[in-house]
This record gives structure tokens, C-alpha cells and sequence, in this order.
DNA sequence: TACAAGTAAGTTTTT
DNA sequence: CTTACTTGTA
């Protein structure tokens, strides 16, 4: 900040017959100014957090759209689709103008779309199947029974480390081989039958009409590159490309970007390569790194100036991604001035910490702090069972953000299972999943029903032939059953609501029988999961949402009566990204939890100390970063517990500390 | 072949 | 504490 800017005009674009409403030169920062103002070109913005990249991106779409730049000809990419809309929203009430044709979201619903209306120039049906990641680990976990892999007395990985490798692979445009040296050295022996296994898996996807996550991205950039006719007419629609969170985006994201941006080069990305904390899914921090060689003569901005939090916390945060290994140098400082710095307070064990954490909360709110200024955040979901308990004893509304989620549950996806049917006959992932829960069939008969089903031109006569020729009396009832779900479910005039609520009258019986144990909670998530899908006007749009951004928080540790109520935020880290709270707490911030465990390698440990950095810089005002010292480990047993190593070696000034104690009065 | 019950092992983050 | 695989029975 040592030169002072001064910016001239292009005559040519601030002709004096088009003048802005907004005032951006009154609202924005010189450097904000300069990102939002800049016209064409490749175009990337490094955003220290909480330095306004999101005001930032806002207001340059206003720009534009005041530009003239008409709403459908610009693409703005998110990590999530409600960062789009809310984005969306917010440049709406600047210019006054209807926004909801700008396309948002992101790369996998991006590109959802773009497959749905071109994919049948490839030969993709258009009622594709989107495959989660259980789905796909399903599948696999079907052909490597059927290769004979799972009966054999070696030890084979499991489902999930399999599912793990091809997608890893995939993410990174690695072939596989490549994958097993790099990243699973340990599962060399049976790169062979993996290999062989992933074969399958692909042709099993194809023959029925089967998209995995990375298949959607994929798929995408091979319609973009082997058809060039539909790359430009995309690249001439989309003039103007935005990516938010550019730091965890993958090669293939990149790619895409490039495709996309070949016939303008308009593209703009902001991020941040101190918080790219998705490496386990392929993202590459270098892909920000290396924008300017993938876009050469590509202008960089930085904005520096934090317009969040108290100098006390950015001390911390500079502090801790300061001994980060390879990073953009930036420091953050910010003219908010106040006292308060972090502090780091040791627990005798997790309890303690959970009082300490909901005794404070408590103490806030009778100082005026509402529930939903402050939060909790944690490495890992299960970090928060403690604290979730005692949040309850003491009455404290919550809603906990990422972790296992609601959707993913075992009632849910089998309600989906017979939805997905209807849309798409061949999948046979979810015929499959639907099959098991008749009485009376299992794995081998529901297998070789699925053949049947997925080869038959009419499912329902299928389902009623299968009744007729089984041997089973109470099979034959079961399949009846489901044939007459699946003829009213299939009437098109039928909103999708009424076919969720005929399934779920279908499937409560079963349920019950299945899940005798807690069914009535099940019943609570089926009735949240009927709520939630009533807006839906089409099953195929439901389905690919529920695939794609699925509600992301998980049910159960709701209080709260009404929806007027506060609540408290507890939250995963990586679920946190973007967001902010005057009050934050970091808890288990301990060695072998955060870093986790499976944390060993230098590279591994960098991301988890910039998922410190992103975790403290969360706070405005208050940041409590708490640890226990005894630790129950399931090898070890207790063990006595250190303060992470991203914290305990930092001198006083920036973090005191301080340790907790039980005060007899109280209580 | 279906399913219940019992035993053994493994446990992050998410589109 | 949960899931995955084995064993036993109908």
C-alpha cells in the first residue's frame, strides 16, 4: 500500500451517455475498485479472508449488468449453489434488476445442466442417474462380489478405499497406475485387480445411463473438447466467467475453465491459496498459483485490507499461515481497532471443555450476543458429540453444518431409490437398493430381477411377471406392492411431493420392520425429507438437486420450536468456509486431532494448518480456541493431550492462554 | 437362498 | 460405536 493509485479512464467504455447508479467508487476499496472496473481478459484475484471477495464479485456483475452486459451472458461458478443465489440476491437489490438468468452454481450442477440439454450429441440420455459417492461405492461394492474379490482370504480394500483411488485419479487426471505410486503405495499389490474392477465400473455406468460426481465434470470436458461446435456456442453465451474459492477448484475444474473462456478469455478468479483446504478431493492450491499461466498476460489484484475481524485474531491468523511452506505472501490488517485477542484455554478433558464452551455461550448471550452471531467449529464431525449433549442439558439450540447428513441416510436413499426408478428405468443401482427392501429377496434374486428390470420395456409388467414365477409366497405379495408403487409414482401429472408421500406410505411398513430400534426417529426425517421436497415442480430437477447440493445440515440437534428462534452454529471447518460469526470457538484444537491422525506428511499437515488459518479467521470479534489434556484414544487409551501444533509454540503476545478450573461455588 | 445373530475391525474433511 | 464379514438355521 506505499504507492498511492491513480486510475484512468478508458473513454471508450465510460462514455458519458452510460452512467452507473451505484457509486462504486464511493463503496469500494481502491484495489476492490480496480477487480470490479476491470473490463476483459483473464482476470485474478488473490482475497485475503474476509477482505471483501464476496462484495468484490457482487459488485462486478452489477458492473457489468449495467455495462450492458446482458444477465444470461454470465456464469458465475460457486462452491455452493446457495453461495450463487445469495450473491444473486444481494446484486439484485444494487441494480434493481432481475438477476435469475445469470447461471450459477456449481461446477458439478453447471455442468449437470449442460450435459441434460447437450449430452445426446455424445449418446448421454438425457434422464441421467446422478451417482453420490454411496451410490458409487454400492456399485462397486457389487462388482467386486461378482469378480469374486470379496470371498477371497487375502485382504482386499475396502469399497470406500477403492472408490477413493479411481476418483482421486480421476480429479487429478491421473490414470490410475500414476495414482497407486503417488498417493497409494500401500495398495500396489492389488493395483491389478482394481484396475480390472474400475474397468467395470465405467462400463457399468455407460450401459445404464449412470453419472458419478467426477463422470460429470469429465463428461463435460470431453463434450467441450471432441465437440467443438458446442464449446463455442457455450463460450460465446457465457462471455463472462467468475469462480469464486478458485483455490479448491482441480485440474479438471481448470480445464473446464479454459474450454469454456477459449472463445473470450473472460474469466475471472478469486481466491485464496492460504485457504485451500480441499486437496482430498483432487483440489491443487497450484491451480491458483499457476492462473497466469494458464491465462498469460493475466492481471493480478490483491486485496489485503480484512474488513472482519479485530487486529488480536488476524495477528493469529498471520502468524500461523506465516510458516506455511509455498504461498502468495500477504498479510492481513485491518483499521478496526479493539483489545481483544484469541486465547488458548486448556480443559482437564473433553467435558470440561464442553462446559466451558456452552458456560461462555450462555454468558454472551446474556451480554446481548445472539445465538446466531457465534459458532463452534471442529476438525471433524464426531469432535462435537460431547458438546452436542451438553448443549441439549442445558437448553441451547443448535444446528450442526456438514458431517453425515441427513440425506445419506439409509430411509432417505431408499425413498429415493424408487423416485430414481421412475426418472430412469436403467438404473439399476437404485432397482437394486428398491428390490432388497421386498421381503423375501435377496441379494442374488434382486440382482437378477435387476437384469430383468433394466432390459424390460415396461418396469411394471416386469415387476408382475417377477410376482407370478417366484417361488416365494411372501415375495410375490411384496413385489405386487411395489408394482403398484411404481404405476402411480410413474403418472406424470403426479407432483413430485404426492410420489415422495405414496412412497413413504409404502415404505413405512418396511421401515418399521427394518429399523425396529429407532424407526420414530426415521419417521421425523421422513417427514422433514416430504417438507423439503414440496417446492419441486419436476422429479428429475428434485433429483439432481438431492444428488448435488443436498441439505447440508444434519437433523436431530434442533431445539428450537419455531423458526423464528436463534440457534447456535456448530460446524465443520470445511463447512464453514466463507461464512462468518462475531463469536467463534475452536474446539479439540489438540495434536492427533487437529492435525488429525491420518495428517503424517508434510503436504497433508500444510493444508490442516490452513485449515487453522480458516478456522480462526471465521471470528470478528471473540476467537476461543480450546483443547483438553486428557484424551481418550481407542489404541492408546487415555493419553495425556497437547495443544495443536499450529498453536503451542507461539509466544504469549498473540495467544495467551489460559486453563480452566472447577470452581466448587458453582455448579 | 434369505436372514438373524455373532464376531472382528476401523473411524476426516465433500461435490 | 458403527459397519463388514462369517456362521448357523429355515
Amino acid at each position: 500500500m506505499a504507492d498511492k493509485v491513480i486510475f484512468l479512464r478508458d473513454p471508450s467504455r465510460d462514455s458519458s451517455d452510460r452512467a452507473y447508479k451505484i457509486k462504486y467508487a464511493d463503496l469500494l476499496n481502491p484495489a476492490q475498485l480496480a477487480a470490479v472496473t476491470h473490463s476483459d481478459g483473464p482476470l485474478l484475484v488473490i482475497a485475503g479472508a474476509g477482505s471483501g471477495k464476496t462484495r468484490t464479485l457482487i459488485y462486478r456483475v452489477a458492473r457489468l449488468i449495467e455495462s450492458g452486459v446482458p444477465p444470461g451472458a454470465i456464469l458465475l461458478m460457486t462452491f455452493t449453489r446457495r453461495a450463487a443465489q445469495e450473491m444473486l440476491e444481494r446484486v439484485e437489490r444494487l441494480v434493481g434488476e432481475i438477476t435469475r438468468s445469470v447461471a450459477g452454481g456449481t461446477f458439478h450442477s453447471f455442468a449437470n445442466n449442460v450435459l441434460r440439454r447437450h449430452g445426446a450429441q455424445m449418446g448421454l440420455k438425457p434422464n441421467f442417474t446422478i451417482l453420490d459417492r454411496g451410490d458409487m461405492e454400492d456399485v462397486i461394492n457389487l462388482l467386486r462380489a461378482r469378480m469374486g474379490l470379496a470371498s477371497r482370504d487375502r485382504r482386499f480394500p475396502k469399497k470406500g478405499t477403492i472408490a477413493e483411488v479411481i476418483s482421486m485419479a480421476r480429479n487429478k487426471m491421473r490414470d490410475l497406475l500414476a495414482e497407486f505410486e503417488v498417493d497409494f503405495p500401500h495398495l500396489l499389490e492389488h493395483q491389478g485387480e482394481i484396475i480390472a474392477l474400475a474397468e467395470k465400473y465405467e462400463a457399468y455406468k455407460r450401459e445404464r445411463g449412470l453419472l458419478d460426481y467426477d463422470d460429470l465434470l469429465y463428461r463435460l470436458a470431453e463434450l467441450l473438447r471432441q465437440y467443438p461446435q458446442v464449446r463455442r456456442r457455450l463460450s460465446q453465451s457465457y462471455r463472462y466467467i467468475m469462480i469464486d474459492e478458485y483455490q479448491d477448484t482441480n485440474r479438471i475444474q481448470a480445464e473446464l475453465v479454459k474450454l469454456l473462456a477459449s472463445e473470450h478469455r473472460n474469466v475471472m478468479a478469486v481466491g485464496d491459496d492460504a485457504q485451500s483446504i480441499y486437496s482430498f478431493r483432487g483440489a491443487n492450491f497450484r491451480n491458483i498459483m499457476e492462473f497466469p499461466e494458464l491465462f498469460a498476460g493475466a492481471r493480478v489484484i490483491k486485496l489485503e485490507e480484512n474488513y472482519r475481524s479485530v487486529q488480536g485474531i488476524l495477528d493469529l491468523a498471520n502468524e500461523v499461515i506465516s510458516r506455511a511452506a509455498e504461498k502468495y505472501t500477504k498479510v492481513l490488517f485491518t483499521s478496526r481497532r479493539g483489545g481483544f485477542r484469541p486465547i488458548l484455554v486448556r480443559a482437564q478433558d473433553e467435558h470440561m471443555q464442553s462446559r466451558f464452551v456452552a458456560q461462555r455461550i450462555l454468558e454472551l448471550r446474556e451480554e446481548g450476543v445472539e445465538l446466531d452471531e457465534m459458532a463452534v467449529l471442529f476438525r471433524s464431525s464426531f469432535h462435537s458429540f460431547d458438546l452436542e449433549l451438553e448443549l441439549q442439558r442445558r437448553d441451547i439450540p443448535f444446528v450442526k453444518r456438514g458431517g453425515f447428513k441427513f440425506i445419506e441416510t439409509a430411509h432417505i436413499k431408499d425413498v429415493l431409490a424408487h423416485l430414481r426408478v421412475v426418472a430412469n428405468p436403467a438404473d439399476a443401482v437404485s432397482w437394486l437398493r428398491a428390490l432388497m427392501l421386498v421381503r423375501g429377496v435377496g441379494h442374488r434374486t434382486a440382482e437378477r430381477a435387476v437384469e430383468a428390470l433394466v432390459a424390460a420395456d415396461a418396469p411394471e409388467r416386469e415387476l408382475a411377471r417377477l410376482a407370478q414365477s417366484t417361488a416365494r409366497e411372501g415375495a410375490a405379495s411384496g413385489y405386487a406392492r411395489l408394482a403398484a408403487l411404481f404405476a402411480e409414482i410413474r403418472d406424470k401429472t403426479k407432483r413430485p411431493a404426492e410420489k415422495i408421500a405414496a412412497t413413504i406410505a409404502y415404505y413405512l411398513p418396511l421401515m418399521r420392520e427394518a429399523f425396529p430400534d429407532d424407526y420414530p426417529k426415521r419417521e421425523r426425517d421422513l417427514e422433514h425429507f416430504q417438507n423439503i421436497t414440496e417446492r419441486y415442480r419436476s422429479l428429475e430437477t428434485m433429483l439432481a438437486d438431492m444428488a448435488l447440493e443436498p441439505p447440508n445440515d444434519s437433523l436431530g440437534g434442533v431445539l428450537a420450536e419455531g423458526p423464528e428462534d436463534e440457534f447456535l452454529t456448530l460446524s465443520t471447518i470445511h463447512s464453514a468456509k466463507g461464512l462468518e460469526w462475531r463469536i467463534v470457538f475452536v474446539i479439540w484444537a489438540a495434536d492427533g486431532r487437529f492435525p488429525g491422525p491420518m495428517s503424517v506428511d508434510e503436504e497433508s499437515i500444510e493444508e490442516e494448518r490452513r485449515l487453522m488459518y480458516v478456522a480462526s479467521t471465521r471470528a470478528r470479534d471473540e476467537l476461543y480456541l480450546t483443547y483438553p489434556i486428557y484424551m481418550f484414544d481407542r489404541i492408546n487409551g487415555y493419553m495425556m493431550g497437547r495443544a495443536s501444533r499450529f498453536l503451542d509454540d507461539l509466544p504469549a503476545e498473540i495467544l495467551p492462554t489460559a486453563t480452566l478450573q472447577d470452581a466448587e461455588s458453582i455448579e
